[in-house]
DNA sequence: TAAATTACGCACTTTGAAGTAAGTGCCGAC
DNA sequence: GTCGGCACTTACTTCAAAGTGCGTAATTTA
């Protein structure tokens, strides 16, 4: 498990694909189950919908959701992981159990649900 | 490897951790060997002295990295990793395995050197 | 004596993802 | 007939991380 020498590792890939404020709680909801649009702006109290169509749109550009719209009456339209998007959730996964590990020895915030808007972070893409 | 349920999973808890432009090429340089301010500046081409100094310090204060400052006539500052730092690594390294996986798929930038910024992306933290 | 290096600190500006609010087209229920 | 739900889109605003540029104090080199 090794950086490139030189320049680019993976990261930065890894990176596009799940920065975005939501995508990463995205990406668990349909992990669990396919969910419609509605309903995930109802599982992600905060997101507008125009932060969860854009983000859902770029994870569908990159291959980690499936949207399938259903004909019928009224309008539906479903989003479900992809295999590749699986294997993001794992790898976030990982990064999870670092969080959960040191997350005492970090002395951060106690882990309730928390409804109101927290710090924003950038990284490098 | 399982998010909870209702609420946090240690996700947040990681990402502030790594949260910044360029905590994780601050991590793996020190991980490569110590160094000194003026060298990381150096290995990381487009880092603001500010910037760096301050991302420095946020990462000693979550025991990522160690500062050693040595006695001498010239100001000499060191800067390496812990043993925590070097976990939080691994865990970055699975996802840059990830995105060295995904790369081709994903159809992004032929991994160059990028000297010019890269867009930048937000996460919850 | 002037210039450069080292490791920063501080004030101000820029930037762009995310937030806000409003609108769209289609359908069903009351 | 209008009111709400669904799945969005579009124009405008916000705000904090990151960038820019200058200052510093001690020392060393030219």
């Amino acid at each position: 498990m090794k950086h490139l020498d030189t320049d680019e590792c993976g990261f930065a890939t890894a990176l596009n694909a799940i920065g975005g404020k939501w995508k990463t709680e995205i990406l668990w909801e349909i992990t669990l189950a396919p969910r419609r649009f509605g309903v995930l702006r109802r599982l992600l109290p905060g997101v507008s919908e125009k932060v969860l169509a854009q983000q859902l749109r770029e994870m569908e550009a990159d291959g980690l959701v499936r949207r399938q719209v259903f004909p019928g009456a009224v309008q539906k339209v479903e989003y479900s992981v992809t295999d590749v998007g699986r294997t993001l959730n794992d790898a976030v996964c990982v990064m999870s159990a670092w969080g959960k590990a040191q997350e005492r020895r970090m002395a951060l915030r106690p882990v309730v649900v928390q409804e109101k808007p927290r710090p924003l972070i950038r990284l490098r893409a």
